[in-house]
DNA sequence: GATGAATGAGCTTTCATTCAT
DNA sequence: GATGAATGAAAGCTCATTCAT
């Protein structure tokens, strides 16, 4: 059932909610200790002092943005991880599934990736748990693969974990600016060169090339397709 | 500024060169805009002001940092391209060539690759020809490999380029913090991740997973192997 | 900067009010570039951050302390001139309305003859047509004047004009250092002699020597007496 | 005889006497405490550091700029008053003797104008004795003429010095911008202006009208004939 | 005679933050 | 709930000056 919160408690979290949406385009657009409390400020049509009426600091906006930008990645992955999928197909999934928010919450996770080393010790560290967690999902994932026989044997898990995310996370960054490059067929390439690498196939027939087919364009819906035959 | 004619100028330059390399490191460290020439000053046991003896501006001595962390990208990768190896080789050994600074000159690569977008425009347009010019380097050896049918035929040549610098950028900023992970390993892994990908061979052998063996925490040599058989 | 609705502005601009005023005192007294904000904070008991709330910069203050001490130079001479006075008259009764704010705001007067010139050259150019303006007045009295036969065929209207500001001008830098020497006063001879220059008058009665008669030390008010006889 | 002081001697002096031409000239453009020593080195093609070899500071700069903007000012009019002329000659002559250096020197008697209040109290003081005994001349000339009755008696000689130094010196500042405007005319107009007025004759002719007649245009030469008749 | 290197002091300006209202 | 006013701290930068060479 629906709870009924009063609707008073509703307008300050509003508030503070376009506050934090500001911090993060703003953090994302000029780097955090690039931009001043005056840029979200402005870019709310408010004066800068309001913002200290819903913020205590600067420092904890970021930490905000970076606490919303860190989202259901975790779960998602879990999600995905515990479905029973083959090792090669979850990887893919899990590529989409990271790409996904680029386009509805580029500039959190932009602050996430470029600015979360700016937080207090304390709250990094925090933040550095769930990234760890996340990590520890893909890497479990090519780990079982590895296990059961799907995927290479001499894959580095770790390594290739790393790889993976950081082939993601980079395309956070020209996103946008690549012309007539829709995400889902970012994700579709990208999860078929991470499955099948670039070498022209040896014999066998191609494998994921068709995956997804007609998904180009159009991806970050929910029903996945197997990757590769 | 001092003036550079003649071999007496050596001198001087040098100094020169101690706070661009002092200014990579700190601005590596804390960001552009979270480091204050005083750290610059301090990491090299000199008076703030006297940087300004050397360098008109702050935005100056970032440009220099960017300009050198260009360096010889471009050549080694053109080199590398120009060479007869096969499609798969050339990008491994890029892949190989990418990575080598990581060690040498870490600061100011990711300097480059964070701190680069706050240069001003003309600065900044200058350096991202360099980079579009080493995108391109890359993007020409996969559609040769593509042609030459040595490549997968599905691949998207413009996304895998991105992937595949993205992946390695990626390198720059877990590199170190990344316990018993030497170079050359990591090389040897992400070229064969990304020539073969992660699954399991349907039939044929595992071909790149040898590669380069022995050179594992030793890469960045010219010498290099080609890729599987 | 503060917003300037209604009337409730009206004290914050109290505050910038007195910062100009202050700004022109420092600036007058130490010239613009010889004075520095701390001066002009220090003179109001301020912070020297705070000048910053009212002002965008120091260059902001000086221009406004110029457009204020520009004045109502203008329409004053503008109202003399198209009097009824003759013009010999008009000029005098100029000499001593350009005289008058000596005493008022003679660092604002200061400001603008000596410290204008550092202005931008937006509002460099400005407040040059204003002045331009001024002496447009002036030479239209004098040349006006000419015609009508009252004033000597052998003027040149542009240097006489410019002799009469010049002269003008000049006294606000010593007025105050002279002992014994009322604005009235000033301004009585001043007129006197441009009028009727120093030579002793040839068979004629001695003219303008009793000139406003009694109005030693008390000029600047309104109801001027005819000059001469 | 010419002395025949040794050859080595001429070549510092020369340096040094060039960069206080080059002192005056960037004071008088930016101001003293707008122009940096830095400028100055500019405008001769040699290192800042270079200067303190010859001046041991920036404000001695100043005080030998201004020494020599007195230049022989005080000997000139003296000799004019010491002679023979009527004082409304003399007057004229002093006023043609002042604007001259505006051509030749305008640059050192701006900065003395202008820029000799900031010099430290001493140097002031002694300067201004100088200016003071200047004035003294004047001052003497027209009290003398009063006496004899060659000038009006209802002359204030002190106010009348002032407003004819001051009317001049307001030249130095317009001089160069006002087109068509050659120093002899000024000198022309001014010294008429002075001495007769500007009010159109009474009954008798206009006598210094054609004061130095043809000179309009070239003035500032010696030979100087009798103001009017 | 001149300069490269360096620096202390001070500059204008920015900024996160506070607080009375 | 929001803001006007103010400020401490620090930033980047300039500059007159020094000094060894």
């Amino acid at each position: 059932m629906p709870s009924a919160r009063g609707a008073r408690a509703v307008r300050p979290r509003r508030r503070a909610e376009e506050i934090i949406d500001a911090a993060a385009a703003v953090f994302a657009e000029r780097g955090y200790h690039g931009a001043s409390t005056q840029d979200v400020a402005d870019r709310l049509g408010m004066r800068q002092a309001s913002l200290y009426y819903y913020f205590p600091s600067k420092e904890a906006a970021l930490e905000q943005v970076c606490l919303r930008s860190v989202g259901d990645f975790v779960e998602r992955a879990q999600a995905i991880a515990a479905g029973p999928d083959r090792a090669a197909d979850k990887l893919a999934a899990i590529v989409e599934s990271h790409l996904a928010p680029v386009e509805t919450r580029g500039d959190y996770v932009r602050c996430f990736l470029r600015e979360r080393r700016f937080l207090p010790r304390d709250s990094a560290r925090r933040i550095g748990r769930v990234a760890r967690q996340y990590e520890g999902i893909l890497q479990g994932v090519i780990e079982a693969g590895i296990a059961a026989g799907e995927l290479r044997r001499d894959l580095d898990p770790r390594l290739t974990t790393l790889a993976l995310i950081g082939m993601c996370n980079a395309a956070m960054e020209w996103y946008g600016r690549e012309p007539n490059t829709p995400l889902g067929r970012i994700a579709n390439k990208f999860a078929a060169l991470v499955v099948d690498g670039v070498r022209a196939t040896r014999g066998a027939s191609p494998p994921s090339g068709n995956r997804a087919k007609g998904s180009d364009g159009r991806a970050g819906s929910r029903p996945r397709r197997r990757v590769g035959g």
